[in-house]
DNA sequence: AATATGTCTGTAATCGATTACATTGGTGAT
DNA sequence: ATCACCAATGTAATCGATTACAGACATATT
């Protein structure tokens, strides 16, 4: 039962101070080549391993970031956590998971994670953070250590990741309206999303410029998740006068509104063209494979941990708010055709 | 600029010694109601919040656990990881997640994570571990405060929460059997991966008992991913002799299987019935919607996250080690049917 | 030769909480 | 009145690294 090594150890081991072990470590160039090599061959010998809790304590760091989902469970995320964490993990940071709903139940706040140095910076993955939440986070002294991704908050000049969702948008419509649809419907995401806003305002401004009557049972209620896809199936089903085509928020509604159309026999994309947003993983192989707009989303959890580190690293040079906004690329697969008549 | 408050500025508003007020935080029964009360008032007033780093040099403890995932980006993960916040968040303990590769790629070493205090518990869901990191485990001192899920490794006696795999591979060829298939294939998963032999295996198993021949041929490798079941579609696609129902390690698997036999006109379930596992979101939504044997995946994170704490609070009384097997549930929908002939 | 400059290393204070041990005062038993 | 005991609190050591400051020594400058 070795009993765990601390630094007098190895500056025992090394014939040198522990100041000099410490130097050798984070600092190499302030020591000699000699003392250097000395340390490291005792670092070897013994096994040691830096205490992360003490020098947490004295640098008031804790290398490690929060990532603040709304909803773990949401399979869009775990590729650009993927994203994420090749980044931080190279930098020797930790990646610290949190849900937004978690935390207040837990009778926690988003901003004792800096208090009390469990974090020292933050990517935020929802937009729709309580008012209160979010000004502690405006006021906060480290304000400059937190990234918004995917979603962000209006009048808050917090940098931002996001993908161009009204530019990809106008594209999906024009897709469509290039087909010759003119019947064109919209699933929505949740409400008051920021994400719904830009998709949804983008799909109307669309449609006027040319010159299509947007017909507001048309635009339907959805939240991003496969069931209000159903849902919407259901009431277009229903419909008399049913649109030719569906511009849905995400792949996942598009995909469930597609399901549930086959079981009523409205076939896609011969009766009806639907087309996502995301290119989740499964679209390529849903059948029909599912036209949609690409998002990046290891590249977006990529850019956004090296967003946040860079400013982490030069917090004194703070740059004027950064809003990087990733492409989006049309992939015209099997679910969009031209209207049949 | 309020500079952080400390357990002294506590101390001095309360009027009373700093041993106090750690004692009435986290150990509330051993002071007086009136002290209590006072130390209660004063730490709102302050806003007071214990430094981690502090307190977990102090008492060594991270409060801390390690997720570790093979592949952070598979979205099978996202909801166990889920089930596993939902346990350790109200318990306080934080969730780190990395990833097997990433570790070794940043010259660490998973023991690590124990050695230099970031973690006081790990949940491994590879049991595809480099022998050397085995074994480091099993050596470590806090080899009781490691939980394996869904995988694990042979011959360790580390507690393990898992589905029947077994048990569900043999319902689920069962089911093909029952429908009157005598003509069955299997899509693997990875190679040396416990799940994918356990389901081979239980797979050989069931078709000898009903005296079904076993086809080499007709025994595919996969890697559970969606490319997996695309290529193995095209094997079978160019056979000159078919089978007439298949078994797929995983439901992504064997939604590209379909997706890709729908493009050569091959229809599920009409000409080949094809069984999953998993019971992935998406499962119930696809076209068609696919048969499979559901795995609790919230619960499963659940029991890992519940069994971890319970043995890291009582480590003294060491139970023989649990292996908790997660019930599965053949969910039959349309991909599997009786064969044409 | 004296001084300045720079390089390397060591000593000891420090980060902020927890907790072993000591102390105080009160209660009840004798 | 004396003692034992208990409950409540305080004092100060401690966890293990980092780093401000100082000192030692070597080299360069005048």
């Amino acid at each position: 039962m070795k009993k765990s090594v601390k630094i007098q150890d190895v500056a025992k081991v090394a014939g040198v101070s522990t100041a000099t072990i410490s130097r050798a470590l984070s600092n190499p160039s302030v020591v000699s080549k000699a003392t250097r090599e000395a340390v490291l061959e005792a670092v070897k010998v013994t096994g040691y391993r830096v205490n992360r809790a003490a020098r947490n304590l004295r640098t008031r760091k804790s290398n490690a970031i929060l990532v603040l989902l709304p909803d773990i469970g949401n399979p869009f995320f775990s590729q650009i956590l993927q994203g994420i964490q090749t980044v931080l993990s190279p930098n020797g940071f930790s990646m610290l998971i949190a849900e937004t709903a978690q935390i207040s139940a837990a009778g926690e706040h988003l901003i004792d994670y800096f208090n009390d140095g469990r974090a020292d910076g933050m990517i935020v993955f929802d937009g729709g953070l309580d008012r209160n939440v979010a000004r502690d986070l405006i006021e906060a002294p480290q304000r400059n250590q937190i990234v918004f991704a995917c979603e962000w908050i209006d009048n808050t000049d917090f940098p931002s990741v996001r993908s161009a969702n009204r530019r990809g948008a106008v594209e999906a419509v024009r897709h469509l309206i290039d087909l010759g649809h003119k019947r064109i419907a919209h699933i929505t995401g949740p409400k008051g999303n920021v994400l719904t806003d830009a998709r949804h305002e983008s799909f109307v401004k669309t449609l006027e410029e040319h010159n299509i009557p947007v017909r507001d049972e048309w635009v339907l209620d959805g939240d991003f998740h496969l069931n209000s896809g159903r849902i919407a199936a259901r009431k277009i089903i229903d419909m008399d006068e049913k649109p030719t085509a569906i511009f849905c928020a995400s792949d996942q509604i598009a995909c469930a509104l597609i399901a549930e159309f086959s079981k009523s026999n409205i076939n896609v994309p011969e009766d009806m063209a639907v087309i996502g947003f995301d290119d989740i993983e499964l679209a390529e192989h849903f059948v029909p494979a599912l036209t949609t707009m690409r998002q990046d989303r290891l590249g977006l959890g990529r850019q956004a941990a090296q967003i946040l580190l860079s400013r982490m690293m030069n917090d004194s040079e703070i740059s004027n708010s950064d809003v990087i906004v990733m492409d989006v690329d049309l992939v015209v697969r099997d679910s969009t055709a031209p209207p049949k008549n």
